[in-house]
DNA sequence: ATACATACC
DNA sequence: TACTGGTATGTAT
């Protein structure tokens, strides 16, 4: 299970009021949970990927906080922390204010609004998101294939990628390299070989094009693809045509990918994240299955959604994507700041 | 119109 | 010692 690490489980409290007992408006407690704040913002932008299942993140981000305290990046990130904790409380008072008004109208709205999606709702098409597995990390071990059973990551400074092996001691991309070594003292590090990652890619569209040839790339080493017509040319399931096209990916460019298929290519993205590394997995055509699949998927797993979002969210009690819906007639006409806007055009 | 923040790889 | 660099998007002023 991924989100093990819970800012609140954290210990630690007692042991600040100890060493401060003379802090005045109440302030030890907070400041712990700044620190908890910060210290999970600190474990970086690519938390929920795969290959973490195993970890402990909160020793994972006690070492990553000792080792960049004091730090330019650590300062900002600390400022950067505090502003999105005022932040959060103006959210939160604004929706203390919200709460004793009558929102009848803007429920009906949230209603009104879901009821359009409902009947928009296309479940007619076999989208797929193809992502190639640790990619650049994946393209050195070809070249070297005693790399295999040694934890190593590619980039200089910050990894950009890192092996399996790597991710198992909290070793993740968008890392410092430092910190990396920190975690895991025998870290190999690789420098970058753009070129042979493009050229990797190539080799890995034209098996793709096979499939949808007006698929499109999402970045170096991601895809999304409609095999609707695929399915139906070669009478196929959707889950039977990705794993041959996974196979002949394999097969002819030795890189292993995971795919996620499903109606749209949000829910498929997601998707392919589920059985990583070389894996898939099929989120029916069904609006039930979708349905019970978003009620508890964190809403960090939706791209788009990061750090930040993900924390304003869980302050007003949004965990997961079913949480959403209970609260529909606050979040109907939200923008940045999920209430804000103003009651008089409330009421108006 | 411009600057800044968030998010993605 | 040390925390990418590029693009896209949305918000604030």
């Amino acid at each position: 299970m991924k989100h093990e690490f819970r800012m609140a489980e954290r210990p630690g409290t007692a042991k600040t009021e100890k060493e401060e007992p003379e802090v005045v408006e109440g302030g030890s407690k907070q400041d712990d949970h700044q620190h908890d704040t910060l210290k999970y913002s600190l474990l970086g932008p690519s938390l929920t990927k795969a290959g973490q299942d195993s970890v402990d993140q909160s020793k994972v981000s006690e070492i990553i906080y000792n080792a960049s305290k004091g730090s330019k990046f650590f300062n900002r990130e600390e400022v950067k922390d505090k502003i999105l904790t005022q932040k959060i409380e103006q959210i939160l008072e604004k929706k203390r204010r919200l709460e004793k008004l009558d929102l009848t109208r803007e429920l009906r709205a949230a209603d009104q609004l879901i009821t359009q999606l409902e009947v928009s709702r296309d479940l007619t098409q076999y989208i797929v998101h193809v992502d190639c597995d640790a990619f650049y990390a994946a393209v050195e071990q070809l070249d070297r294939p005693e790399l295999k059973d040694v934890p190593f990551a590619v980039g200089g400074g910050v990894l950009t990628t890192c092996n399996y092996l790597a991710r198992k001691f909290g070793c993740r991309s968008g890392m410092a390299g430092f910190v990396a070594k920190k975690l895991c003292p025998n870290l190999l590090l690789l420098p970058l070989n753009f070129d042979k990652y493009t050229s990797k890619a190539q080799e890995v569209r034209q098996v793709l094009a096979q499939y949808d040839p007006r698929f499109e790339s999402a970045s170096i080493d991601e895809a999304y693809l409609n095999i609707t017509e695929y399915c139906a040319e070669h009478n196929m399931t959707p889950e039977d045509t990705v794993q041959q096209m996974r196979n002949v990916i394999h097969e002819k460019t030795k890189i292993t990918v995971s795919a996620g298929i499903a109606a749209n290519s949000k829910l498929a993205k997601i998707c392919s994240n589920m059985n990583k590394p070389n894996g898939q997995y099929v989120l029916p055509n069904d609006r039930n299955a979708i349905m019970n699949f978003m009620r508890d998927l964190p809403t960090r797993k939706v791209n788009g959604i990061g750090r930040v979002l993900e924390r304003e969210l869980q302050e007003i009690g949004i965990k997961t994507c079913g949480d959403i819906y209970p609260q529909r007639q606050l979040l109907v006409r939200a923008r940045t700041y999920f209430f804000d806007c103003g009651t008089t055009s409330f009421l108006s």
